[in-house]
DNA sequence: GGTCAGCACTCACTAGAGTGGAGTGCCAAC
DNA sequence: GTTGGCACTCCACTCTAGTGAGTGCTGACC
């Protein structure tokens, strides 16, 4: 057998002869027909879940031969990696790099069907409130529309200006830092006092701060004040600007809202890569990193193993950006399997982020 | 056969004969040595999640007779309603009145063990920054510790008097509404303003909003404001009294942590219930209207279907208020399956809801 | 040379039968 | 009331076909 195996090995040869030809009318580096095979499995296989067969593939639009055919193509799309067999004589399910030639290739940008046009439309037309639980109903919306989990990860802070910063007292030695800023933000920092600080002294502090941090990022006032000739009013003022650079360096600056974890529980039937994936999700710091991460490298979609987590590595990702006024603010992640439904990902996180983008500079600012 | 059965239990009655002198002795109702073995399942179905045979409980302290008359002894309590069989010829496992009585008369109260106790220590003696943040790892802390997943709920601002009440402008026509509370808090509620309004008359806004707040908890600050003397400014006061109103009715008013979520999908096998569990979770408003109704009901645990809620029904419940200063302010709850270990997840919510009282009180007035 | 029907083959999945063992309930005896 | 003994139950496991969806290969056709 292994001898017949290798003699029609030996004809084959002719699979890469043809390309040069095939490959001008056909995206990337498959042939049409191949492009629309892969294209069939992986649409299906997004469905079903299951392996699918040469069979169920010949009725797809552009595959118009017989399964044998299909077959004979299938093999060659698996050995160039795009597709695998969880063992012989099964179906075939697509590799990540499956999915990526269907991501970059294949997908029809597609859109929101009429049902959720309509849910996103209702959403913002009646949305309100402030920024953080606005934000929050949106993880909500989007798990909702794309039955992915959906992360939505606030405006950062950095360049925005103080609007506003005041001393108030809790106590006899405790006293808070409350600052708000320009976009709306309301920022807050206790700060332990040495000494007994009286309320006109406070006022006194307040005033200094203000006249010397207004205006300024919370990471650009600068450290010198000016004295206000009482030395402990001075040392209440060092202590607050020392706040301001605290919040201003605080890395979990941008707030992470996750919605609908749940829905991983329903993508995978292994309990354990339900768990593992649930870990990721509490850990707020690397999911903000990581979508960080794949969109400084300057992708869309993150499949499989492509962004670094080896827990998440039969998951994908999709981000997009929220922009403010041209200005990027923030990010919206969906997170699902790897076999999710990329284009109504893709549509929908495209959708719901410009939404939001609009939404926010509205009112923002 | 059935008519053996029928013969047998002519002679059963003696089971019942026997209750009034023995339960002296015995707490609840069962005699003293029913509850050994109760107390025996129970701990040993905890631990291993396997139905419980008679031969396994023979050797647990309290239990000096043969497996015959364990196995005897596992019948009544099965027809009492405390043991049930997943079918014939298998062993035992709790019901959850056995699991409510293992938790009233048999669970000894039990305490950390000393990893906990220093994880503890540990914790509160590095807890540091603001109460939010806190409350957020308190709750990784407690589902380090139980292995359950933790919910904290934060103090309540219905009582804390308005430290500190300000307009700041940051639009044309928007505003925000920043109050301090006694506690520690700080609250925003942006409003529209019907008319570009400049920073001197935000600022006597916020001097008349002052006068007219300050020392009042949200929801009593009256309605009427005595008049600046220029409606323009006193539209403004108006619209931000209702900021006020609006904030101290939110009734999101008590933030809600959930730490290790992912515990839940290690303690059970069927992805369906995982899912369903994380549902509930990802619903704030009803994770603590459901702390708040456990504990009204008096209750400490509530196990399976005591709460109200379906989904839930294969789990239990530890809840723990969260005292500052005697005042009720906080709850914590511990969620597991209804096999969770009861002990140590009251020891720890015993223990941490104390060390965070404590802390609070330190640092929040 | 690509396409295709035909064919032999593979292998997960299912159902049924058989077995071992953990567990039960009952009973007669102490 | 307690106990050892005994018959019984039924899950969990293994083994054995049998089934069917799927494959790869081949030789013939256009």
């Amino acid at each position: 057998m292994a001898g017949r195996a290798a003699d029609a090995r030996e004809t084959m040869p002719t699979t890469h002869d043809h390309r040069p030809d095939e490959s001008q009318q056909a995206p990337g580096e498959l042939d049409a027909r191949k492009a629309a095979i892969l294209n069939a499995v992986v649409t299906e296989y997004i469905g079903s879940a299951q392996p699918v067969g040469s069979q169920h593939v010949v009725d797809a639009p552009g595959v118009s031969v017989s399964s044998a055919t299909v077959r004979s193509d299938m093999a060659a799309l698996e050995r160039d990696g795009f597709l695998a067999q969880p063992h012989t004589s099964a179906g075939r399910i697509p590799t990540d790099k499956g999915y990526r030639f269907f991501v970059d290739h294949l997908g029809r940008p597609g859109s929101l069907d009429p049902t959720g046009r309509q849910q996103v439309r209702q959403f913002f037309d009646h949305a309100h409130g402030e920024i953080e639980s606005m934000l929050e109903r949106t993880s909500g919306l989007l798990a909702d529309l794309t039955d992915c989990t959906a992360m939505v990860v606030g405006p950062s802070h950095d360049s925005a200006a103080i609007r506003s910063v005041q001393l108030v007292g809790l106590g006899s030695r405790l006293a808070l830092v409350v600052v708000v800023l320009a976009d709306g933000a309301v920022q807050k920092q206790s700060i332990e006092l040495t000494e007994e600080v009286d309320e006109v002294r406070l006022a006194d502090a307040t005033a200094r701060l203000a006249s010397h941090a207004l205006g300024k990022p919370l990471t650009q006032v600068p450290d010198q004040v000016v004295s206000t000739g009482d030395p402990s009013t001075d040392r209440v003022v060092a202590a607050a600007v020392d706040a301001l650079h605290t919040l201003g360096n605080n890395e979990a600056n941008e707030q992470l809202f996750v919605g609908g974890s749940s829905r991983m529980a329903a993508a995978f039937d292994a309990v354990d890569t339900v768990r593992s994936v649930l870990t990721i999700l509490e850990q707020q710091l690397v999911v903000v990193t990581l979508l960080r991460d794949i969109l400084d490298t300057g992708l869309t979609v993150a499949i499989g193993t492509e962004h670094g987590i080896e827990s998440l590595a039969s998951c994908a990702i999709v981000v997009m950006p929220v922009s403010i006024d041209g200005e990027e603010a923030g990010t919206i992640g969906l997170l699902g399997p790897t076999r999710m439904n990329y284009p109504l990902a893709l549509a929908a996180a495209r959708v719901v982020g410009d939404r939001l983008g609009e939404r926010l500079s509205e009112t923002g600012r």
